[in-house]
DNA sequence: CCCGATCTATACGCTGCCGTATATACTGAG
DNA sequence: CTCAGTATATACGGCAGCGTATAGATCGGG
């Protein structure tokens, strides 16, 4: 067996790089070998065609921010919404995850093989978000609608360019975070209490 | 003046349900031409080249999806929730708009000349919102956050591909709309209640 | 030291798209 | 009807990207 120049997960890398830098449009295999430096001559020994590159590109990414994040955050415990500020940070403030996943997210609007995946990740996700959130909140209903909002506040926050006055956008999120992941503050509480 | 067979509106329409349907990439000279029934002649005529077609796009984007929104808004009046969910009836749910507004925000993420100009969109939307919760919530850090949250839900939303069990979306984000709508029941009312 | 396997460089044909140039219809005014 | 103006069709050169073919480089094993 030869040695290896640029391995098929180079390919791979070089190729989710790009992905999140332009979306998959700007997944060119001739671009893509001129960033790693090699010629496209090579690639079509790993993948059958451009296809096949996005395919193994979303495999690896809902590899990714599936298991090896829910594994971690099960692993390393704490309270439930230690665990759930956790897991958002390693999904939505990686350097490497985040712009990944905004782009299979517009992506998948536009292709139903690539939402079918997102499906997959996000119900995963989501079932991490009410369980946390519903060791807090006793109430299905809202339990549902709190993980719908924080799901939809951590990416959405991306995605809105609007300015919040004199408090930077981190201040406005801890207060919205609170909102969500306090202690539930309803009618069924205030009575319980009373 | 000659008879019109393909306006320069016309150019614009067909750019922007390709930008809807396939984003910026998707608006391709020709292609628009076939679709329009016609061949690319007569689009230098009306736009120096792709990139003023894109750019007129925007500035009808920008222009229907503020003026012409808040405008209706205003003038047909109602209590403050209900202009909320007005304005986000005809900027998100409408069939036209909707899929702009979330191609142009992708668009923005990799082209800073339009992610300025969807900061003046959102900036104005903001200020919707925050004088409408400002309406029936006192504290001023927590009606920014509820704006936020509402905002990111109305974009968010279409970018998540998870299930709700038994529900379906509306009905968990009807729940949602409430917690973030109904009058705020903070520590401070608890005790003006007490 | 040579062989075969593997990865790579180069060259090719093809398609799609941009922007320009030029010729041809169609239109309304005189 | 004729003419000028305008919108369109057609043709062109150029570039970028895909996928294939072929030849050359590089490495491990015999």
């Amino acid at each position: 067996m030869g040695a290896v120049r640029t391995t098929r997960e180079g390919w791979i890398e070089e190729g989710l790089r790009a992905l999140a830098a332009g979306g998959p449009d700007a997944v060119r295999v001739e671009a893509l070998a001129k960033r790693l430096g090699v010629t496209k001559g090579g690639f079509y020994g790993y993948f059958a065609d451009r296809e096949a590159l996005l395919g193994a590109m979303l495999d690896t990414w809902e590899r990714e921010s599936t298991d090896e994040v829910i594994e971690r955050v099960e692993r390393e415990g704490g309270d439930p919404r230690t665990k759930i500020r956790r897991a958002g940070v390693l999904t939505f403030s990686d350097d490497r995850l985040l712009p990944i996943d905004l782009a299979v997210r517009d992506w998948a609007r536009r292709d139903e093989a690539v939402a079918e995946r997102l499906r997959r990740v996000d119900n995963r996700r989501m079932a991490l978000l009410r369980e946390m959130i519903g060791s807090f909140c006793a109430d299905p209903e809202e339990v549902e609608a709190r993980s719908l909002l924080a799901f939809c506040v951590a990416i959405g926050e991306h995605f809105l360019a609007a300015d919040h006055g004199g408090r930077t956008r981190a201040q406005v999120l801890a207060r919205a975070a609170a909102l969500l992941l306090d202690k539930a503050d309803d009618k069924a509480d205030d009575k319980a209490e009373a």
